[in-house]
DNA sequence: CGTACTAGTCTTTTT
DNA sequence: GACTAGTACG
């Protein structure tokens, strides 16, 4: 009995069928990563295939880290040498290698959205464009999406003659990439665009990587952009094995350039494709599929696939309708808790799934009024914290002295009494001399209006803190590199003693940065590879938030739709099925039908992540972003047949029960093309807002969307009086020694000030303090 | 130079 | 409702 027994007929066409172009088009639950994992042990026991010739792309890391392992227990020898990484990653160590031929340096960084934001302020300033009539947003965009198209600036600049935005974008997207290059700086979508420049401009590089990558096996097809098929193109064009394996229903980020065409043109590229289709799914219950397969239905323009299951009907889709969110919140955590306690579903096998990050919010209030564990998978990016932001700008600077952006971030940070007066007389000078902004620091003898002043010695003494700070990296480990950073700049003490309510957040999330140096590090280690400072960097500039979860944790996941794509739950609650929620209010307001197609694929991926249990919930009144609507229920539910429904949706746009003036001139608001005509009388004024922040106290306040791991650590501060009095002795993890000399009760935690023998005066808060009498 | 407050914006989805 | 950038002030 070998591994590919247990293979359904379809699943084995597509492992043994492993020379020239293969389309597999796998349905939801099909069994893709299978066929991906057992193709790759075939090819190497048997079709001779070395290992090292076999490259394997995913999106996410996530997905990555799943392929490598399953590989690994399937083949014996060698598995390692695999190449097995995400686009990104795989783009960055070629780069890494060879960027040099496009002018950067080797060591260049990764810019994130905030990171490219900046740059683009900068340029804005400089080209005097008018952010407020064109936004910086609008700008980036619009250069991604060029990109992604692999549209040069010069490209780009040609048919925007007599388009007076499209010429302004057309110079902004000139003097951005400018500006990136001179702090050797790539974005996001440069990673890509400029691995594809690299290619075409440099034929032997190209070679060599063809011949590595004999075999290349690609998943997700269906999400690939322009830049990336032709990426594959390339890598593929000498001995043309190439596997895509994709779903065109499940096509969900059109947003970020995905182009569809990619897969259902697959075909008309390399005419010599064979083509296999996964149909049978082992995920789902016939229910749940006829429910996912009617609401794809309705859809133009798909491959034909009638996906089928083994498994019996199962349990009617559940509906429920709510009169308010709060509601739909409580009845979803209320549903669980009874689940788990009638043994019917653990935690872990539950999953709330929602269109946008910000409904998380009444769904995690719900969640610890009931107690019931849970993770949130993204929102507000753990990278994207601003002392985490900061802690990397030092080591990018250390790593990279000619990222001005980094340098400009901490120059002051935390304060040394250099302002923008001093900074703005190096720019001026870097700008005039052609340097960077950090190799004008070196020089402040040679400007003029800081020679000898005050400021100039600041400025010195920052550049001997880098210095040091880079002899340190040659000769220790990344972690003694951070911790370091963190004394000599006295970051985490400043945070302590700047008092500020999220003081003990920011320093657990540093602490947690530290363990990501360490973790790094021994993870190099078990590999023998060095850990490099811009390896770190680079790994930590392209996770994505969804790489951090795992099943081990036994918690309900809340997500959004998007990072659910991939994974499946025994019991799924689909949440906000409200027309102008999901379909988002814009494409239903768009005359352009393909954002609306887009939305019903997201919710055939939403409906098809359930194996067991679906729950839909529909919520008439939803506050969203501080203003209250009113919607009808989803068309998506109404285009499942009530047969599979245990509840029937309220008939579609009737007002039932809302029977009041107010709310329905709201409801009619809510659907007002022009966002800015809304009535303002509904809307909460700012000094209500404020003075209802500052009543809340800290401890009850919900926590929303942090790192995955942080929301179980204590929340409340403590509120116990502390075990030491004025003028006692007492000790501190970092201060060391010290008096006691005032201790004070605050709203929220006792106030501490203490004179250390060494550190001298410092107030800090007893709960975080962690103060141990002596 | 640093701060405290205000006004405006925002997100639909993210590597 | 939450965040942020910009500004007026000490």
């Amino acid at each position: 009995m070998s591994i590919y027994d247990t293979l359904n007929e379809q699943q084995k066409k597509g492992v043994f069928t492993t020379n020239g172009p293969v389309l597999i088009l796998a349905g939801a639950g099909s069994g893709k990563t299978r066929v991906l994992t057992h193709r790759i042990a075939y090819l190497i026991e048997h079709a001779g295939v070395s290992p090292w010739n076999i490259l394997a792309i995913t999106f996410t890391n996530k997905a990555a880290g799943e392929m490598r392992s399953r590989v690994d227990n399937l083949v014996g020898f060698g598995s390692e040498s695999i190449w097995v990484a995400t686009f990104h990653s795989t783009c960055v160590r070629i780069l890494r290698r060879y960027i040099d031929r496009l002018g950067y340096d080797t060591n260049f960084t990764i810019y994130d959205t905030d990171d490219s934001k900046n740059v683009m302020k900068e340029v804005c300033k400089k080209l005097e464009i008018d952010t407020k009539s064109l936004k910086e947003r609008t700008i980036l965009s619009a250069i991604s999406s060029a990109k992604d198209e692999l549209i040069s600036p010069a490209e780009y600049e040609r048919p925007a003659y007599g388009d007076y935005m499209k010429q302004r974008i057309a110079k902004a997207y000139v003097e951005y990439q400018t500006l990136l290059k001179k702090n050797n700086a790539l974005d996001f979508d440069d990673i890509i665009v400029k691995t594809v420049e690299l290619f075409k401009n440099n034929p032997d590089v190209l070679e060599s990587y063809q011949d590595r990558f004999k075999y290349i096996m690609v998943d997700e097809y269906q999400d690939t952009n322009t830049a990336q098929f032709e990426l594959i193109r390339l890598l593929a064009a000498k001995n043309r094995n190439l596997c895509v394996v994709g779903d065109d229903d499940q096509s969900i980020y059109k947003f970020r350039g995905a182009n569809i065409r990619n897969i259902l043109d697959f075909e008309t590229v390399y005419p010599e494709a064979s083509v296999i289709k996964l149909e049978q799914n082992y995920r789902s219950t016939q229910n749940i599929l006829d429910a996912a397969n009617a609401v794809i239905k309705n859809n133009k323009g798909r491959k034909d696939k009638a996906l089928w299951t083994d498994a019996g009907a199962g349990n009617m889709v559940h509906f429920r309708n709510f009169e308010h969110a709060r509601e739909e919140a409580d009845y979803i955590a209320g549903d669980i808790r009874k689940k788990k306690r009638e043994l019917i579903s653990d935690y872990k096998d539950c999953a709330v799934l929602y269109r946008t990050n910000a409904q998380s919010r009444l769904l995690e209030e719900s969640f610890i009024g009931l107690n019931i564990p849970y993770n949130v998978v993204g929102g507000v990016n753990f990278y994207a914290r601003r002392e985490i932001k900061d802690i990397l700008a030092y080591l990018k600077t250390i790593d990279n002295g000619r990222d001005d952006l980094a340098v400009r971030r901490i120059i002051n940070v935390p304060k040394r009494g250099i302002g923008a007066a001093s900074i703005n007389r190096v720019q001026e000078y870097a700008d005039r001399n052609g340097i960077s902004f950090y190799e004008a620091l070196g020089q402040t003898d040679s400007i003029p209006s800081l020679a000898g002043g005050k400021a100039a010695k600041k400025l010195k003494d920052f550049v001997l803190m880098i210095r040091s700070f880079r002899t340190k990296l040659e000769f220790g480990t990344l972690e003694e590199l951070i911790t370091d950073v963190i004394e000599t700049t006295s970051y985490v003490k400043e945070l302590e003693a700047a008092d500020e309510e999220d003081a003990n957040d920011r320093i657990e999330n540093i602490d947690e940065l530290i363990t990501k140096v360490v973790s790094f590090e021994q993870e190099k280690e078990e590999t023998g590879e060095k850990a490099t400072l811009s390896g770190f960097l680079e790994e930590v500039a392209l996770v994505a938030d969804i790489d951090g979860v795992s099943g081990d944790d036994n918690k309900v996941l809340l997500m959004t739709l998007h990072s659910a794509k991939g994974l499946e739950f025994s019991h799924v609650y689909l949440s906000g099925l409200e027309d102008g929620v999901f379909p988002s209010y814009m494409t239903i307001n768009s005359d352009d039908p393909s954002g609306l197609e887009e939305e019903r694929r997201l919710a055939y991926v939403g409906i098809t992540r359930a194996k067991e249990d679906l729950t839909i919930t529909y919520a008439k009144q939803r506050m969203i972003r501080g203003e209250t609507q009113y919607n009808p229920v989803s068309r998506f539910v109404r285009e499942i047949p009530e047969e599979l429904l245990d509840n029937k949706p309220t008939s579609g746009y009737s007002m039932s029960g809302a029977g009041n003036w107010g709310a329905a001139a709201e409801y009619l608001d809510s659907y007002k093309l022009n966002k800015n005509e809304k009535s303002s009388g509904m809307t909460a004024s700012k000094p209500k807002a404020v003075a209802r922040k500052k009543e809340t106290p800290s401890g009850n306040k919900p926590y929303i969307s942090r790192s995955l791991d942080s929301l179980t650590k204590g929340m409340p501060a403590s509120l116990e009086a502390p075990e030491y009095g004025k003028g006692d002795r007492v000790r501190h993890i970092k201060f060391g020694i010290g008096t006691v000399l005032n201790i004070e009760k605050d709203t929220r935690d006792y106030k501490i000030t203490v004179d250390f023998d060494e550190y001298g005066n410092k107030i800090m808060y007893a709960a975080f303090a962690k103060l141990k009498k002596v």
